[in-house]
DNA sequence: GATGAATGAGTGTTCATTCAT
DNA sequence: TATGAATGAACACTCATTCAT
């Protein structure tokens, strides 16, 4: 089942990953699917209306993943064991997914220049992640700081993230470079607060 | 003494700095500046050169600023006083600094395309200011991890610095936002290493 | 049947063969073709590929013409009388068919600067023509030194129409000059050989 | 002693020749001459002047040669050895010396779009040889049809020029080739008249 | 003699988009 | 569903030329 509206989306996404939206033709992405130009207008009213739907797709994705990290909080208090997992699942889903993993690159790029995006680079790259990690760590640990704990922890997630998973083109190396450092700092992490697993 | 040299370099980066060097056509830097798009292939071979132009001049200043931290650093046994000034110079130059912040932008922008910009990238963000803080570190503590100690410290740093200073419009209130939430993480982690100020 | 692709092709050759396919802009042809500039670039990828079209349409035209004349040529033992008629087809569907005249102009002009031009002015121009007047004195003669015979028949022939049908803008009073002085040599020559009509 | 002002109309001409004056930029000739587009309007009040005294210059060189052949060829009844040094100067100074050779090329470019190249072209290329050399058969032989002859004589002279000599760029083993095909040539013409050598 | 600086017009080409089919 | 054909605006860049210095 050919479906030409989700391969116009797969290849622009592509191509907007590495040089933005705006420097990326319709010919560019034609190419790419192997259409006509003029055939795009059949499935999308315009060039931003493909954005857009990226944007929206990139958005219920994170919402899901995020509830599904909320509501595995909530069911009681959690284990150290089970905090890893989910930190797991965020990893999987959120930065190394290629789908996920070429939004965010694309997201960096348009949000000095577009409001839509700087809004989703702000949630999902800054505050959803920190917000649930403090309520994350104030169920572990009980701690009035967790916020700071939060930050504390979250913050080389994030540098090592940008060093190899958002830098460049994303090769399995970089992907193994990412999980090493990630995982070593994640046990360090828990065990310095008595959560060692 | 008008400089339309330096007036092209300026406007040029102003706007690359938000939509990427693809995105911004000659014309609207010439309409900044003031000229003719003819004019500006009197004072630069062609667009890229302008960009290229932008990256050296940045490369200069970063290597400066990095061989002053350097040569501080060799000056005897720092102090924990001393390096909190490092520290602030290199906030102040290389990411509040109107010019740097920009570039920085700009080749956030284009290391997903241009090699140039890649390497550049990785060099000033990630490679220079850790090696230079593990240094830092091994003979402020003379300990052995120095290396995960940098990591430890850089890493918030270079979140604040990605949420208030490269993220949206540079304001000073987010220049603020980041004086705080950076100040405040580096008296912590100096005083938890026994180094207070 | 309005052809575009066509009307292109042919206002192309009516400047190229005047100024030469460099010296004439892609806003000429469409001046005179009645379209936009863009629109040119829907039938061929560029200007070259216009020049190019024009050429192997031409070389298609020389080889069918060849190929006529040699098989006509190979059909037994050839008379005078039919190999004045081949020499008549020679001169209407080469020398003096607007499409052929003009291309022959072009490629005289582009000769000095395309490879491509080059061979197919040498061919065409030299080659091929006096290789057919060799084959063809030695079946009318069964002289060893046909060669020679190709030269001294093809030579004037070659400045006629280098001198009227070449040389500033194709008149039927240039035309009627070549003929003229074509016709009268070819006579005299087959006379002088003993094969007079 | 340099002279700019020789120096750009040499740099001019070796470009003219390869692909007409429209197609050449000042910067083109500027660059091979070392001096800024600029300073090409101290010496010359427009491109169009150096092409016009790029000719002026060739129509010199072309009437101080034909004066010289002529007043040879008055100096009483020529020999056929003095005729035939006539042509080797004919062939060195009008056919195979650089400058002239190349005002040739130029000029068959420039024919089919300017009126001075055409009736330079006409006149030097095809009228003053042909009547010059109707004036020698003349008084060679005395036969009422030294135009015929002239055109016999001069024909493969013409064609073995345009094809060894105006075709491509001009090497010593295409001199070599030219030079053999036309003594051949005019040799045996002459030994065909009874006047050998 | 020569050039630094500029420019308006023009170069080939690409852009997102439209619309009848 | 898809495309053939077209277009106006924009693209980076080159053109011959001017003029104060």
């Amino acid at each position: 089942m050919p479906n030409t509206h989700d391969d116009i989306l797969d290849a622009a996404l592509e191509l907007f990953a590495v040089r933005g939206s705006e420097a990326v033709s319709i010919r560019d992405i034609c190419e790419r699917v192997g259409i006509r130009e003029s055939s795009v207008y059949y499935h999308f009213p315009g060039k931003r209306a493909i954005t857009v739907e990226i944007y929206s797709r990139f958005e219920r994705g994170c919402t899901e993943l995020m509830d599904g990290l909320e509501s595995t909080l909530e069911r009681g208090r959690p284990e150290p064991r089970a905090f890893l997992g989910l930190c797991a699942r965020y990893f999987d889903r959120c930065l190394m997914d290629v789908f996920s993993n070429r939004v965010l690159r694309l997201l960096s790029i348009e949000q000095h220049s577009d409001e839509l995006a700087r809004s989703l680079y702000r949630r999902w790259v800054f505050d959803e992640p920190l917000a649930w990690q403090t309520r994350a760590f104030a169920a572990l640990t009980g701690r009035a700081d967790a916020g700071r704990l939060a930050v504390s922890f979250y913050a080389p997630v994030f540098l090592f993230a940008q060093r190899w998973l958002l830098c460049g083109p994303l090769s399995p190396g970089d992907k193994a470079a990412f999980r090493a450092d990630a995982y070593r700092h994640v046990r360090r992490f828990l065990t310095e607060l008595g959560l060692g697993v």
